[in-house]
DNA sequence: TGTCTTTAGATTTTT
DNA sequence: TCTAAAGACA
């Protein structure tokens, strides 16, 4: 208690009642978390009386495992989505599924919501699946039912597919929220186990709840009202996912009696970064004004880096880490480097690969979301529900079993008329059949009924093994001879996991293993050696490094160019930019470029406002002058450029590609630019015309 | 039904 | 630039 502050010491003494943090960055928040439940134990309040909840995986474990050192004690927490998955595997059955229910991620409702336009004979439209997907999700989580919207075609699709869903026995992301809400509100039995379960209710980045997160929230916790919230408006960055920030600004008035504390020292950063990040976020009007102090003295200036193109600005990057880690010993998991978008990462990636620098990326391209893993784990699937359609199509041509799209078809169909589960019918089909395809869907049905009878007696990679084996999985891998290694080794890897998930459960079933594969993301921290972080901004959000590198400042960039049609999402580019300043405790850097290839075309950039923001005192310019650059391809050709314009079916020589055909003339964004086949590569290339010194053959 | 070729879309962010 | 789906054709 004596460490604390006079704010954080009344946030940790608080017991009964609502309480509203609102902890600025750096404020020390997860330590009054953790303090605030171990003085709850202190006083005798059960372990199991409380749970916590909060917006990644990664945070729950943290925060579990902070409280198990501090008390030596099991307190429940987890996200939202997995406190939904909870209350649905024991109550789910009063909605009319079954408590074995398949969690359908993103590629896996995409393509169930596809079939239903096709259905619907909308399928042809194009634009039109993403657009019902995401209308149907912003539904969801703002707690509408399909029959109270006002379009006709997104109603009538929305029906089909909760429909199919349900038909299906899966649930998707949004349903983890959806569905609980809707029980709880029905079921007033169910109501009041839950409310009985959970007396202390932890709710942390509140800022980003949306309305289905808020209300199941509130509902939890309308019988005993001790919910403790904690959120800091200036980092809210999830609005695009429906989170409403205006929650936390209302809490006074939602929970009746809450009391307000507010953190404003910060411990993390030093002055520099801290001024700059607060003058960033002053330029937001609309906000709740704090003003976060440090006493940690001045610090570092903020380096600003403009780098000729992305490459150079992950030179720089790479070569600054080194730099930092002799001079100064840093390790290399103090260092992050956050951007935007994942594309961003390759060139970092690469430099840091040429250099030797060990790095980890969290988050991007899940390693569960590989195609070899997710068709095992459909296999899976399949064993634990008859019903599972998506994964019955997924797996049942693995290897051809001769099964096309017709055939495919006209089962479902068929199976869905006599209301019975897929895998089921398929013991037993009424439709017409070659030899093949009995033969092949005979086989397959039995192996996942023999799979079925080993659950009991193997061990979960065991029973993999077998499923590979049976299904001769490996030999349809073979066919594409060039992934076949690596898809081989990720698999391998999978089996490695199961046996490791297996250890560490005490209760290790299949239908557990499946559902926190499909809630977790691919944060799979545990890095043997000391590794570089590459994240995105989002992913930043909780966490802190020595030494930060934000990249990619500039405009359509950062801010992002869909954020760019409403001064609201500027705001919010704003606050993710701030994010990823206050993420560092005592060295910072900005950088960007001048040019960057996107979509394979390079374009100029321009500097993001965000920097303009930014007051010059806590800044230093690192860029060295234009005669110490390396000249880089762009200013290298700019010097000899010839631009008389060629037309298309010209014949052209190149200096370093050789000889080719202009197939195409247009406008890039460096002017003219054309479209050349080279065929003694094999290779098209685009060239722009006043640095590709192309000449004609006569 | 299977295979090869073409084309469109992706790159905003995540559970 | 890359991938997956659609389309063409055997």
């Amino acid at each position: 208690m004596n460490e604390l502050n006079p704010q954080q010491q009344l946030a940790v003494a608080h017991v009964e009642g609502p309480l509203l943090v609102l902890a600025g960055a750096g404020s020390g928040k997860t330590r009054v978390v953790t303090q605030r439940i171990a003085h709850l134990i202190d006083l005798g309040i059960l372990p199991s009386d409380i749970l916590a909840v909060t917006f990644t995986n990664k945070a729950a474990e943290e925060m579990r495992a902070r409280i198990r050192s501090v008390k030596n004690v099991q307190v429940l927490t987890c996200t939202f989505h997995s406190l939904g998955a909870r209350i649905l595997r024991e109550s789910i059955q009063s909605l009319g599924y079954q408590p074995n229910f398949a969690i359908y991620d993103e590629e896996d409702s995409e393509k169930l919501l596809k079939s239903c336009l096709d259905e619907l004979q909308l399928s042809s439209q194009k634009g039109l699946l993403k657009e019902v997907r995401s209308a149907i999700s912003t539904a969801k989580n703002n707690l509408q039912d399909p029959q109270s919207l006002a379009e006709k075609l997104i109603r009538e699709a929305f029906s089909l597919y909760q429909g199919k869903l349900k038909e299906y026995n899966a649930v998707d992301f949004d349903d983890l929220l959806y569905l609980p809400v809707k029980l709880l509100q029905n079921n007033e039995s169910v109501k009041e186990l839950y409310q009985n379960r959970w007396l202390f209710l932890l709710i942390d980045e509140y800022q980003d709840t949306n309305l289905a997160q808020y209300t199941l929230a509130k509902i939890l916790a309308d019988k005993h009202h001790n919910l403790f919230a904690v959120g800091d408006p200036d980092q809210s960055i999830y609005s695009w996912r429906g989170a409403r920030y205006q929650n936390i600004l209302n809490f006074e008035r939602d929970f009746p009696g809450a009391k307000v504390i507010t953190l404003e020292q910060n411990y993390r950063s030093t002055n520099h970064i801290l001024h700059a990040a607060n003058a960033l976020i002053e330029h937001n009007p609309n906000r709740y004004k704090k003003n976060l102090w440090s006493s940690l003295g001045d610090g570092d200036k903020i380096g600003l880096f403009i780098a000729q193109s992305e490459r150079h600005e992950a030179e720089f990057v790479s070569q600054k880490i080194l730099q930092h880690v002799a001079e100064q010993k840093f390790p290399y998991d103090q260092i992050a480097i956050f951007y935007r978008t994942n594309a961003q990462s390759r060139p970092f990636e690469d430099a840091l690969l040429a250099r030797k620098i060990p790095y980890i990326m969290i988050g991007g391209q899940s390693f569960y979301a590989r195609r070899e893993i997710k068709d095992l784990l459909a296999y899976l699937r399949l064993l634990v529900s008859s019903s599972d359609v998506i994964a019955f199509l997924r797996t049942i041509n693995l290897p051809k079993r001769g099964l096309g799209p017709a055939t495919l078809d006209k089962l479902i169909e068929s199976a869905a008329q006599q209301n019975t589960p897929i895998l089921t019918y398929c013991e037993n089909p009424d439709v017409q059949l070659s030899t093949r395809q009995q033969q092949g869907l005979r086989e397959y049905v039995q192996l996942i009924r023999h799979l079925r009878t080993r659950i009991s007696t193997l061990k979960l990679h065991e029973l993999l093994a077998e499923l590979i084996t049976g299904s001769h999985y490996i030999d349809f891998l073979k066919e594409d001879p060039e992934t076949f290694q690596d898809r081989k080794e990720n698999i391998d890897e999978l089996i490695g996991k199961a046996a490791e998930w297996e250890e560490d459960h005490e209760n290790p079933t299949l239908q557990a293993f499946l559902e926190e594969l499909s809630l977790r993301t691919s944060t799979d921290a545990k890095a043997n050696i000391p590794s570089v972080k590459l994240m995105t901004l989002h992913n930043s959000k909780g966490l802190e490094f020595p030494l930060v590198f934000l990249v990619g400042l500039e405009e359509d960039l950062l801010p992002h160019i869909n954020a760019k049609d409403s001064e609201e999402k500027i705001e919010e580019e704003r606050r993710l930019c701030y994010v990823g300043m206050t993420r560092a405790r005592k060295i910072l850097y900005l950088t960007l470029a001048m040019h960057r290839f996107i979509w394979g075309i390079s374009r100029s950039m321009t500097r993001s406002r965000f920097i303009k923001e930014l007051p010059s005192q806590h800044l230093l310019s690192l860029t060295q002058r234009p005669h110490n650059v390396q000249p880089s391809q762009h200013t290298q050709f700019t010097e000899n450029a010839t631009t008389a314009p060629l037309s298309a079916g010209t014949q052209v020589l190149h200096q370093q590609f050789g000889s080719g055909t202009i197939l195409r003339c247009f406008e890039s964004s460096f002017g003219l630019a054309y479209e050349v086949r080279f065929p003694d590569s094999e290779t098209t290339r685009t060239l722009v015309a006043k640095f590709a010194k192309l000449r004609p053959i006569s």
